[in-house]
DNA sequence: TTTTATTATCGTAATATTGCGATATATAAA
DNA sequence: TTTATATATCGCAATATTACGATAATAAAA
């Protein structure tokens, strides 16, 4: 068939697996990075630094976005990026408990 | 054109982009899940738990075992799997790492 | 060695992702 | 309002992923 059976699923399982979809492209976790260092930056300077096309770069942005692990706003002519650092903590958090979780079942 | 362009990005970012690409399908998440709790199961059993077929089981424990976050011997007719413990605790470093330096250049 | 049971791989259809040019949309300046 | 500039979306081509039936490969038992 080809379609994933997401609904075989728990809901925590299948956020946990979102999650890690959105940091599975190293063009946005290279983007997490960038944004992360400049602190309020342009798609186009963006897009400049990880050397993908404006709209590449402008939908890995969208991708990251409907995660909620950014901010944006318009500042002048450009929409300026933030990182939502409450939802990143909020989902660092999810990840550890994973990792503990299994670490600690596991032997 | 549609191929991804890892050669943009640093080793370190494709790895952990590696990673959560193990991560990012919910089936991969509940058969980390379920190994961590049977330790030592066979890919029936798996199988049968998360309502996968056997061929699409095998797949994703191949695409698991690949990242060297699985371990397996026979036992018997069967290959019973189990989690590396010392790679989930390398790989929980890199997340960790991920997220706080990010939360902490952040804001 | 043959049989049985389990796992891995092949082949394939359906779907999803990636990347970019073209273009629409949005914001501010003239 | 018109113009200029930046971002978002559309459309498409190239790949990649997901799922499973059929089947090959593997290991132990008969």
């Amino acid at each position: 068939m080809g379609v994933s059976k997401r609904f075989l699923h728990s809901v925590h399982v299948n956020q946990l697996a979102d999650l890690a979809k959105v940091l599975s492209h190293p063009a946005r976790i290279s983007i997490l990075n960038y944004i992360g260092d400049c602190e309020g930056c342009s798609c186009m300077q963006i897009a400049s630094n990880i050397r993908l096309s404006q709209p590449t770069t402008s939908q890995h942005l969208q991708v990251i976005k409907k995660s909620g692990l950014l901010k944006s706003k318009f500042v002048g002519k450009s929409q300026l990026y933030t990182i939502n650092k409450d939802k990143l903590t909020a989902l660092k958090g999810l990840f550890q408990d994973f990792f503990e979780t299994t670490e600690q079942k596991c032997c």
